[in-house]
DNA sequence: CAACTCCTAAACAAGC
DNA sequence: AGCTTGTTTAGGAGTT
């Protein structure tokens, strides 16, 4: 009953509801997030249980008034601490710097001015009343604001100086020292950027600064968005928690910081779209300045049209309340998203969205021109992405999604293109079966989404039998016992971290009803590996990169997912020979077959020189030898019981650096 | 329309 | 008894 309720509502509420739900299950989850995040084995082992447990974590209710109050006193320590730290830090000899003189001018004021306030919280209470504080409070950030923007920037031209530098001396340094001085560098603006998103809507909330986009984004972007993912569990622990310890965020961070360091390093590539983020609520009533792409002349005082209310249901992300007139839609808005903890982590959700599909568009784009430089195609081609796309129209053109360019971004994208909204409204089950055909970069695709995947909930865009199947492969050995694999999907992916019941029962039913997963008896007990032969053996033959592949793909996302899925799609029913070649190890000793092209960061299946839309085919040698695995005839099934085998020499001599890094980070942390 | 794939749910058994 | 693990069946939904 509750299962299938819960299942129902992820399907029939494609983001909205992840966010509601995701709100209540996060908020309660926070707790468990967070210390499942931060505690992985011990905090899933009992399978099942941790959505229990984190949920019963009571939700402290705060008023909005105190809300704001408390937030804005936290911002202020923040910066405080972060303001001293800074100075320390930049007064340590290790970080002198020429901007350091400039630098130093500026921040003593910024802490004596705060420190004055740090030091006297109590008093100024007890001396000021309420009006007064919050009137000082404007003021100070007023003043804050400024200096800290100075600040920022030096801060950030510092950073970055020293981060490229660090860069490329670390090429003759031990990996793990460059690693810790970049997770350094990375705390720094990660710490940096919160920092001046929590003043600019701090500000912004109480009417001190009207948030333009430039302005939100001006001094951020030269932030490198490797720094975006990690906002993300913030974003989701939800704040509303006041007894979150700060130190925490600060550990997620670290977490998150390690497994984007590969990421992180790709500083050099052009500044991509700002994410303004915000770790703080929103104002009240304001959602449009949330999506602040978008005309900002949608206020409530225009009730001409609302961008949260049309067709006669509120747009709220998961709400769809109907509405029989606008006033009525606004009484609405009103009560059930006023400014409280649940909206304004909504809020947050929906800018991790856009921002995320913001900096996948970004990407893409640009993986798009090389592409298409490298194939000579013509480069004033690519329309999609040099003009804004209309979401509701012209979907899949050439057998692509579109996703929405950030300046078009419109509020409502909660269908993705194409997408009637009765597919994804209907609620019907979330299909992924062509997504199965994506499992083939899902490697990639979880590699450079990981941190999305990991803390956005929403649904993975693969079948359950390629997600087992990598779950597998990403450990040394290529394999897993069950629960093993379930704590995988639990670190993997935010989704997973509910509804537990069911797609565990699905993992187990995947397991013991496909046959290219294995069961060994090992000195562990029972563990699972994949027959690569027979995964391929059940894959469809062919697959195109028809609009309706493309569709159904999606048809099973939260849209949310749609940026993952989009990229899927470009990395392998366009380009196979571009997608990330991480997965590639060609020599694992456990795994007593072939691996398969995919394993060597082809496609898995041949793709069809589907001449009318898709572009052109790659070279083929991978297909032989895709041919050649097919052909083989599947009766080594004596050679699929590996036993013993599988405790050969370590196989993870093998794989490449980023291959490593991922194993290790992601078995690092659970297998212990 | 049938066959297929995928997902979900559920029953059941064995072992701990 | 309760839980985990594993197997199996059934049915719905979508695709080919």
């Amino acid at each position: 009953m509750m299962v299938e309720s819960a299942s129902e509502t992820i399907r029939s509420a494609p983001s909205g509801q992840n966010g509601v739900g995701s709100l209540s299950a996060q908020a309660d989850g926070s707790g468990g997030a967070g210390t499942a995040g931060t505690a992985p084995a011990a905090g899933r082992d009992a399978s099942g249980r941790e959505a229990a447990s984190g949920g019963a974590d009571s939700n402290g209710e705060m008023s909005p008034a105190e809300l704001l109050h408390f937030q804005q006193q936290q911002a202020l320590q923040v910066a405080r601490q972060f303001l001293l730290q800074q100075a320390s830090s930049l007064n340590s000899p290790g970080n002198n710097d020429s901007k350091q003189s400039a630098s130093a001018v500026q921040v003593p004021v910024s802490v004596a001015m705060m420190s004055q306030q740090m030091l006297t919280p109590q008093q100024m209470q007890q001396i000021l009343s309420p009006p007064q504080l919050q009137a000082l409070l404007q003021q100070q950030q007023a003043l804050m604001l400024q200096q800290l923007q100075e600040y920022y920037k030096k801060q950030q031209e510092q950073l970055h100086l020293q981060l490229l530098t660090q860069q490329q001396a670390g090429k003759q340094q031990p990996k793990e020292a460059l690693g810790n001085k970049q997770l350094a560098f990375q705390q720094q603006l990660l710490q940096m950027q919160q920092l001046q998103q929590q003043h600019l809507l701090n500000l912004q909330r109480q009417g001190l600064v009207s948030l333009q986009p430039s302005q939100a984004s001006g001094p951020l972007q030269a932030l490198p968005q490797a720094v975006c993912p990690t906002d993300l569990p913030q974003l989701w622990k939800g704040e509303g928690a006041p007894g979150q310890p700060a130190e925490d965020s600060g550990r997620q961070e670290g977490l998150d910081l390690a497994s984007t360091a590969v990421t992180a390093t790709s500083f050099a590539s052009p500044p991509k779209v700002s994410p303004p983020l915000s770790h703080h609520p929103l104002p009240n009533g304001q959602p449009t300045v949330l999506t602040s792409r978008r005309d900002s002349s949608s206020h409530e005082e225009t009730p001409s049209s609302h961008p949260l209310y049309g067709h006669g249901e509120c747009k709220w992300p998961g709400c769809e309340t109907l509405c029989e007139d606008l006033g009525q839609f606004i009484k609405h808005l009103n009560t059930e998203h006023a400014l409280d903890d649940r909206s304004t982590a909504q809020c947050r959700v929906q800018m991790q969205v856009v921002q995320q599909l913001e900096i996948q568009l970004a990407k893409e784009s640009e993986r798009l021109q090389a592409m298409m430089a490298h194939l000579h195609m013509r480069p004033s081609e690519p329309k999609p992405f040099s003009q804004p796309v209309t979401v509701s129209a012209d979907p899949f053109p050439d057998g692509l999604v579109h996703p929405p360019t950030s300046a078009a971004a419109p509020v409502t994208p909660l269908r993705p293109p194409g997408l009637g909204s009765a597919s994804l409204h209907g609620g019907g089950p979330a299909r992924r079966r062509s997504n199965d055909k994506f499992c083939s970069p899902i490697s990639s695709e979880l590699a450079q989404n990981h941190e999305f995947y990991k803390n956005a909930d929403v649904r993975p865009p693969f079948t359950y039998a390629s997600l087992i199947r990598q779950a597998i492969l990403e450990t040394p050995d290529r394999q897993l016992t069950l629960n093993e694999i379930y704590n995988w999907f639990t670190r993997m992916f935010a989704y997973f971290r509910r509804n537990t019941a069911t797609w565990k029962n699905a993992v187990r039913h995947n397991l013991s009803l496909h046959k290219c997963f294995v069961r060994v008896e090992n000195v562990k007990g029972a563990v699972w590996t994949v027959d690569e032969r027979e995964y391929q053996k059940r894959r469809p033959p062919k697959m195109t990169g028809s609009p309706t592949l493309v569709k159904n793909m999606i048809s099973g996302l939260s849209y949310g997912a749609l940026n993952a899925s989009y990229q899927a799609a470009l990395a392998e029913s366009s380009f196979p020979l571009l997608s990330n070649p991480g997965m590639l190890n060609p020599g694992s000793a456990s795994s007593l077959l072939p691996l398969s092209q995919e394993d060597l960061g082809a496609p898995g299946e041949p793709l069809p020189s589907n001449g009318s839309s898709s572009p052109p085919r790659l070279s083929p040698p991978q297909y032989s030898h895709q041919i050649q695995v097919k052909e083989e005839p599947a009766e080594a099934e004596d050679d699929r019981r590996p036993g013993p085998p599988l405790g050969a020499p370590n196989p993870s001599t093998v794989g490449p650096p980023e291959d490593r890094d991922l194993e290790e980070d992601l078995g690092g942390e659970d297998m212990s």
